[in-house]
DNA sequence: CTTGACTCCGTACCTAACTACGTAGTTTAT
DNA sequence: ATAAACTACGTAGTTAGGTACGGAGTCAAG
């Protein structure tokens, strides 16, 4: 199949196969004729992408994934999923502690009387 | 005081509050010496941008809720609050989703007896 | 046999929030 | 009075994950 082709069964743009071929993510088709032939094994390897984005992974640790030996390097795998883990535990802190905050500053401004908006006069203490 | 002190107290870099000033969060006192002076009223500024920021809100929009009017457009704030934290409550949930897969593919890594790793392998497949 | 639709390729651009650099002027300490 | 440290200013670079552009080649249809 053609670029266009691919891109369309994996729902992202030319642009990104592009992208991904510079990153290393995607091997390129060597080319005959001057139009890369993309076949199934692209197309699988573009799902493994979006699955791994959607576990979290950067591009940056997709491409190490890639790289890794299923069997030989099963602890290294585990231990970047157990790290990315712990990042994404931490960033959900983060955005609830936020949510937290910023409730906080919503609701006193739903139940105050005062003229001044309480969300802006909370932003100005120390907290 | 000076810009390094104002850093110092705020806790940012000179470059950061230069920053902001170039992006209209904080004003530029004017000088009549060539050194600028900074008084309390920046570093309370300083505190509100640390607190708008720990509630999630961008620059941009601090930038907005810094030229709002606290009584007259807490309408306005309150909308804007109420949309960031519909904001946050996406992201929350997006990375709620991938600590959930990436926490199946682990389990499955670690219970599983099988000599390729699981993880690269749930990767492959639709999900 | 030419037009239009793709493709290939390199390069530049985009957002966000800084960070760094270079030059010139100023202040402080010795 | 001169060197070190700091300040002001403009501009450029950084990261991540793409997106856009312009020119040249290729391919199928009419």
């Amino acid at each position: 199949m053609k670029i266009s082709e691919l891109a369309n069964k994996a729902n992202v743009s030319v642009e990104t196969i592009r992208y991904y071929q510079r990153e290393q993510l995607l091997d390129i088709p060597s080319n005959q004729t001057g139009i890369r032939q993309y076949t199934l094994s692209h197309l699988e390897k573009m799902q493994f992408i979006k699955n791994a984005k959607l576990a979290g992974f950067s591009i940056a640790e997709i491409k190490q994934l890639i790289q890794f030996d299923s069997v030989k390097d099963r602890t290294t795998i585990l231990a970047l999923s157990e790290h990315k883990k712990k990042d994404l535990q931490i960033k959900i802190q983060e955005l609830k502690s936020a949510m937290t905050f910023l409730q906080s500053l919503v609701k006193q401004c739903k139940s105050s009387e005062q003229p001044e908006c309480p969300i802006l006069e909370g932003l100005k203490g120390d907290c």
